[in-house]
DNA sequence: GAGTAGATCCTCT
DNA sequence: GAGGATCTACTCA
């Protein structure tokens, strides 16, 4: 399906999160590579599922109303950073935040299918062999990669958790859109199709189609 | 195959 | 003190 393409690889610049249309740059984001290099363990994915989340205009957002916090801070400072939470209590979720200072802006991932590492991906999560649970879902995928909350702050231009491109192009009848997973409770904008993912791809989560 | 409950803990009210 | 940008296992059919 894609090619590796180590060679040729490139860390994505700051100026590609400073950008101010999160939904195009979440939609960019699909075919980009995700790696972390953890205490000498480096695993990498490609991305094939994401959700745009708009700020305070956007009430499925943490930041939805201006809301500002503790756990939030991160949103409001310059793109480029990580921003990682815990949901029910088990699952740690990884987003990307983008545009400028005092804009929340922010992008999660949901589904990564798996390029370097996969043996360390399968000891982290306790699979046996490699299938389609080990990066599908924004709590898997980050449970595979080694991020938790402490990551969050992370600098994306780093060393240990970064974004890079290797020249895999998607055409643009390969990505699909949707409406985002789960934000049920945010009326309305929960209808926004701010969902991006590749087509037919067995690490996207939700039905498969 | 579809539907549902339980896990589990940090964050905000 | 409540609930969440989820996942899995279990039931029932």
């Amino acid at each position: 399906m894609f090619t590796t393409n180590e060679i040729d690889m490139e860390k994505l610049k700051f100026s590609f999160y400073q950008r101010q249309d999160v939904v195009e740059i979440a939609k960019e984001l699909l075919g980009k590579v995700l790696v972390t290099n953890l205490k000498g363990i480096v695993t990498s994915g490609r991305i094939v599922e994401s959700e745009a989340y708009a700020g305070v205009i956007d009430k499925a957002s943490h930041a939805s109303g201006g809301r500002r916090t503790n756990r939030n801070q991160i949103m409001y400072g310059n793109g480029g950073f990580a921003y990682v939470y815990l949901c029910y209590g088990i699952h740690h979720l990884f987003n990307v935040v983008t545009n400028s200072k005092e804009i929340p802006h922010a992008i999660l991932i949901r589904g990564l299918e798996p390029l370097e590492g996969i043996e360390k991906m399968l000891l982290r999560t306790n699979k046996k062999k490699l299938d389609n649970t080990l990066t599908r879902g924004p709590g898997n995928l980050s449970k595979a990669l080694g991020i938790s909350t402490k990551h969050t702050g992370t600098s994306l231009l780093g060393e240990k958790i970064f974004l890079a491109d290797d020249g895999v192009r998607l055409s643009r009848n390969a990505i699909a859109t949707s409406p985002r997973i789960g934000v049920d409770y945010a009326g309305k904008d929960a209808l926004l199709p701010y969902r991006f993912y590749v087509k037919g791809n067995q690490f996207v989560s939700g039905k498969p189609r």
